[in-house]
DNA sequence: CGATAACTTGAACGATCACTCAAATATTAT
DNA sequence: ATAATATTTGAGTGATCGTTCAAGTTATCG
């Protein structure tokens, strides 16, 4: 054998995730990159062989946290109308200096790079595509569990569900004021519990 | 007297603000902006100062745009809740070939400068504050002629019309299907509407 | 027509970009 | 220890970044 991989992976690619979360994939350069990692360019590359591939690594990660944490909230939750909601709200209630208090870093990667780098922007759009699908098979299963007209669109629910999160989440990237946020999120959720059915 | 001024400033701009509008601040290079313009470097920066500036006037002009065709828009409503509704309707019925079919550029601006650049990110919450205020003006509006509810928040209301705006222009960006958008357009409009009191 | 002034030109600047690779270093197997 | 091997290093690559400015061009004025 010989020496092992001294640096950790997954330190890294958190550490890169963030910057380029943080930056953006035009605006984080190699330097960005070299002190976040701690490594430098030779190892980074040796590691992950490109700026772009290691911005795709941090979509991956990105991608798998965000739809763990709503599957993970879904099987809590006591109905599906009630974690939909909830994950709405849950975004308001972030404490303010939580590094997640700002725009989704897929919407974030395809404002920056849809006409500028098609392949980053091609993975990203499915993504966020999968994660809508996520959103429409909650509807569903509200609908099966008769919290949701029988003649309700999911697919269109979904569509607008996540761009209630968007908005929310462009308002914490913006600084708004919390209550403002709060009120937000409120409007958003009590949107989604008013299509609740009477059983 | 002297030579005068060959190239129409009026022309550049426009086409400034076009190429840092598809692009982005920091993807558009002084090449791109080279050939957009037709001029050279010498030429920019002897009307325009710095890359920096030029994206000030980009987004100066933007603005002056957005606020007078929404203003335009209402003066010609036949009620305030009518032209706020049928404003969110107008950005699904954008030709396709609309180059306006994209993300706001404010927000695209935010998206991408906030972590990189102040003084624009600053500059441009400014101009969203005050596109915002002239939504809540509009609420206000159909509250003074008895359309909306005496208590309703215009503020509150005025922020979640922004939101909606967003996310219909985040779904043209993606290039959504045009049906979907038209959908969605119609689901936010029909809340606007829905606010509409009896009288 | 010559003088003067405004504007355009494009080569060149230092800085930074993403990226490479030969050499140095650290680790394990023998 | 020593050999073999994997990893780290960081100076250096050419390209491109935003920017400058001396020289050239084109207009107007007397």
């Amino acid at each position: 054998m010989s020496r092992p991989t001294q640096y950790q992976r997954d330190t890294a690619l958190e550490a890169a995730m963030q910057v380029f979360w943080q930056k953006g994939y035009h605006a984080t350069s190699l330097k960005d990159l070299e002190s976040a990692l701690e490594m430098k360019p030779g190892s980074i590359y040796a590691a992950f062989s490109s700026k772009e591939n290691l911005y795709l690594l941090s979509l991956d990660r990105y991608f798998d946290r965000s739809l763990t944490r709503f599957q993970d909230l879904m099987d809590k939750a006591p109905s599906a109308l009630t974690g939909l909601a909830d994950h709405l709200r849950g975004f308001a209630k972030m404490p303010p200096q939580d590094h997640a208090r700002q725009v989704c870093m897929l919407t974030k990667t395809l404002v920056d790079t849809t006409n500028t780098d098609p392949e980053i922007a091609a993975r990203t759009k499915a993504y966020l595509e999968r994660i809508r699908e996520a959103f429409t098979a909650a509807f569903e299963r509200a609908k099966a569990e008769g919290e949701l007209a029988p003649d309700a669109d999911c697919a269109r629910l979904a569509r607008r569900f996540q761009a209630s999160i968007s908005a929310i989440r462009f308002e914490l990237h913006l600084g708004t004021d919390p209550e403002d946020i709060t009120a937000l999120a409120e409007d958003f959720a009590r949107e989604i519990e008013a299509l609740r059915q009477d059983t």
